[in-house]
Formats: C-alpha cells, structure tokens, sequence
DNA sequence: ATTTACAGGACCAAATTAGTCCGATATCTT
DNA sequence: AAGATATCGGACTAATTTGGTCCTGTAAAT
C-alpha cells in the first residue's frame, strides 16, 4: 500500500504524454486516450481535474483540448498528486492542525509535519520534465537498494491496469 | 489524499507510547489502549502485526505483552509503514517489475522507481527515536512552506479518530 | 445552424479498509 | 494440576472509498 491512487497514475501518464508533444496544438480527450491506452471517460475526467487545478489550459470547442499550462519543468510531482488526489498529506494533522480530535493528547502533529514536509520535499525536486524525459527512465533504474520490512510475496498485483470485467486478465494501462 | 491508514496512523501512536516507557517489561494490549484511547480489539491486532513484522518481541501468557524489539532510533518510518501496510511503493511498477502490464509501452516504470526512491529516503532518516522525542514535536513545526496546488477549503475531515457509530463527534484517537 | 469538444456532476458497482469476535496456544500463579 | 491471563491467527461484517460511466449544459469553429 502507500500507493497513489489509479486516477493520478493514469493522469500522470497523461501529462507525460503531453509533455512529449512538441507542437503547440490543442490535444483532445480522445485523442489522449488512444494514445495511451486509457479509457475515453476516465481521461475525460482526469484531464478536467487538471485543468480545474491549473495543469493544464483547455480549449473549448471545435478544434478545442488541452495543452500544459506551462512548461514540464515547472510541474512538480507534488502538483501532479496534489491536483488529483487533493494535498500531498500523510496524515490528517500534517496540514489541518485543530482537524484531529485527539490532537491536545496526541504529542504526534511535529513529527508528523517534519515526516510530511520531507516527502513534499522529496516530491517537490522531481519534475515532468523528469519524468517525460526518455534517457531519464533508464538512468536512475535500479541504482539503489532499500530494504524493506515486510516485503511479503503477497505482491496481490492489481492497481495498474483498468478493470476489464471480461477477462482475468489486466489489459494494462 | 495520499494518507496512511488509519491503522498505521494508530499503529504509530502505539509505537510512540511503547517508546516513551522506561521500563524493560513487557506491556500488554489493555495497557496500551487504555494509554492511547484507542479501541482494545484494533490495538490487539496491530500489535500482533507489528510482532509479526519483527518490530516488536511478545510474551506469552501471564504476565505477559509486547516491548520493543529494538531501540527507537533504529526503527525508521519506512519499516513502520511497511509493517502495518505493507512496502512503500507508489506504484506497483515502482517495486515489481513486471506486474503492470503496460509496462512495454509505459516508460514510466524508471521515473517511478526514482520517486518511490526518493520518498524512502525521506522516510528512512526519521526514527521512532524522532517521534518520540518530546522536544522534537516543538522544533520542526511550521518551519517550512510549501506551496500546494489544489489545496481547497474541502478538508473533508475524518481518518484520523476511530468509527463512532453513536455520535457525530469524532471521538479522535 | 450544426458539429465538435470541454464543464460539471450525478450515479452505480466494485474493491478496500476498519473494526469485531472467536477458538487455540503459551505462560505464570497458586 | 488447575485456573487465570495474554498472545496468535484468522474469519467475518459493515462502512467507506475508489473506479468508472453517463448525462445535461456551454463555448467555439465551420
């Protein structure tokens, strides 16, 4: 678990794809959606939330889409998630002091908006630019290890690839 | 979004409390919900989780319970998380590689891998040695500022207090 | 005027998560 | 030896969240 929601998996893939495109054109939903894969009315509704949190700029229309508000540099993957799937924030007392009833009791909010900020920070360095960089995907790849606790085989799959109630098989994203 | 469970949230709380005991004994499941406010069956089965993950040792029996099984500064957030929900990985393709089928046509797998990397790292140089701290939940609050796109006024509350059936009041944790 | 495409939500189904409970086993005390 | 106290492991249910679809309205181009 920790995982980013489907819905900001599929919109960061859609951003990436965006970001490939070297023309200044207007790109429509379906256009998006052949190109990767996904389907047409979750990236209809992927990319409105973008441009709802200023991603993107949309043009209405014939000939209408959608283009990157600015340049992938300038996105951040912290924006990325938090247009998606609301603020980066492990925790309800990491960015709502007073939310948390037990707060008074709870000697927990500090540490939790030290751990908090730390992963924005983390977040915050890593751009579109990155990520939609071809030579970037190789780099990088493998060039640490972590060892984790509880690394079971219980591996469960899943989470990637759109449902498809016909076949057992994941289609993939 | 992108929160912990509200089990690891509590799973936390409970580490912190064992932390701060200076006692070598041992401390039961009805001992630890009576410190954290917590409901005693969810208590009992996150301890039984964090023993399994080899974070804490149990004793049987009589006189029995739950310490420690190192010290606080040798258990990190990572290995917490990872106890309770099992690795850190936000995406699936970020720790099993070739489990998303997509992985052919999606290049992202390599960004990801060093997003995932990097929010380890974050994770990793904070200890229960840091929670725990008293004087560290002072320091570190608010010293940083970080720009949130998205961040509306929904708050939506909730996940940080335990399911009241009886009352609308969260009765936090 | 018609066609194309975005905007905004309502809505349902499926998957996850939270929380409870039970029987079995181990250990201490008397 | 018997009884009391705790953990162990897992089954089970209810509530919440998420994923995904669809429908009505509005803006721009032809």
């Amino acid at each position: 678990m920790f995982r980013i929601s489907r819905i900001t998996d599929y919109g960061i893939v859609i951003l990436a794809q965006l970001a490939t495109q070297t023309d200044d054109a207007a790109h429509n939903s379906r256009e998006l959606s052949d190109q990767t894969q996904l389907p047409a009315p979750v990236v209809s509704k992927i990319l409105k939330s973008l441009t709802r949190a200023g991603l993107l700029d949309s043009v209405r229309g014939s000939k209408g889409g959608y283009r990157l508000a600015r340049p992938p540099a300038q996105i951040s993957v912290v924006q990325m998630i938090s247009a998606l799937e609301g603020p980066v924030a492990m925790t309800e007392c990491a960015i709502h002091p007073g939310a948390c009833s037990m707060e008074s009791s709870c000697g927990l909010q500090g540490p939790w908006q030290r751990i908090n900020g730390a992963v924005q920070d983390a977040l915050e360095k890593i751009t579109l630019a990155d990520i939609a960089d071809p030579t970037a995907n190789a780099r990088g790849r493998f060039d640490r290890f972590v060892p984790l606790v509880g690394l079971d085989a219980s591996g469960s799959g899943g989470h990637a690839a759109p449902n498809n109630p016909n076949s057992k098989e994941p289609r993939g994203r």
